[in-house]
DNA sequence: CGAGATATTGACTAGGCTCAATTGAAGTGG
DNA sequence: CCACTTCAATTGAGCCTAGTCAATATCTCG
């Protein structure tokens, strides 16, 4: 664990090597992956509004990550506009973001959800020089329903649905994309979430 | 409507009096209510990040609105920086309050989900000097659906289960809380939503 | 007053959850 | 190296919540 929800923040986090999830908690105790992290993406961005971290960053496998000092950051913002912009559309990039999650948890079917989460790791892994057919998953199927808004068992047995359709075999943690039109096409008429 | 997903950003805005909604939309057509906003609070903040808004902002009742042009803001930040860190935590905080929406629509059931929203609007209501108890609700039963990821039907079907409960009385868009304490209790043992 | 939008209520259905059993993988220690 | 434990994943059966479809009621406003 990086960091927990309720830790004070001083610093932002840039994943240089591995994968981490991001967890928030109900006050009654439900928990809920709100992101994962690959290569190159940043976390703790939650924690400059209050002051404290609202979320838990925890490793999926070993992970290095490389310290941003928020004091830092602020300071080369205010040095450099250029860097100041860029800190402002990281920042609302997150928001768009978790517009797109919202959007998926309030308006998607169970399948639709996962073809959109399977698309978007695609992207990812495709856009970090990986094959966007061989998925490496390195969360758990709860993990994935948690950030699904489904149960596991309900993740488990869409991986079935998918790889008897043809769309997809799965190896345990190993998904690879055989019908990458047939799992766009799962998105209702014809769509794709972007990031 | 103020603007459109798409629009080029160039402006966030400051509600002066008023009530608008936020609407993002799927490739498939598909849309949903991303969140509320009320006298006092900024909307626009998810354009940084490409350059373009990406929900469209919609106006729920005569409303008036504060423009802050980007470029203004920008050179303030620069020049001042304890509003440049507020702008981060203005930033920030929409990425926790966004966090917090997608624990609602992952992991609560509809009473909760109905719950912790008027709960959430009576502390925002309060915040504004008006009474906690009295809401006057500027939406749709739709949009409030919409919002919690629900059918209008099953947030009509919930107003009147709470106000059979003794929890609220109903009369359209007005509700009035009876029972504060019952209403948190909805919430599974014992949390509110903090915002 | 009438038209259109909004809200309520009912009956039925279905998608995803719960509970439960089983299998499989991976790590531990003798 | 292999039994043993533990954790993760799969699969099945039955149920329940919220969605769908449909009929009315109510409000708003020209």
């Amino acid at each position: 664990m990086l960091f927990k929800a309720g830790d004070p923040f001083h610093a932002i986090y840039a994943i240089r090597r591995g994968c981490m999830k991001s967890v928030v908690t109900r006050k009654g105790g439900a928990e809920q992956v709100s992101a994962f992290y690959m290569v190159g993406e940043l976390l703790g961005l939650d924690g400059m509004g209050r002051g404290r971290y609202d979320s838990s960053a925890v490793a999926l496998e070993d992970t290095e990550v490389c310290v941003l000092p928020f004091s830092l950051i602020a300071q080369l913002a205010h040095e450099r506009p250029s860097f100041q912009h860029r800190l402002y559309a990281v920042l609302s990039r997150e928001i768009s973001r978790n517009q797109n999650v919202m959007l998926l948890l309030g308006t998607m079917r169970a399948e639709e959800r996962l073809a959109a989460f399977l698309l978007s790791l695609s992207s990812r892994f495709a856009r970090r020089g990986h094959s966007p057919f061989e998925l490496s998953l390195r969360m758990t199927r709860d993990d994935i329903g948690s950030y699904l808004g489904l149960t596991l068992e309900t993740v488990s047995r869409l991986f079935g649905r998918f790889r008897n359709a043809g769309l997809l075999e799965v190896d345990q943690r190993i998904v690879r994309i055989r019908d990458y039109a047939g799992l766009k096409a799962v998105l209702s008429p014809d769509e794709a979430l972007a990031d």
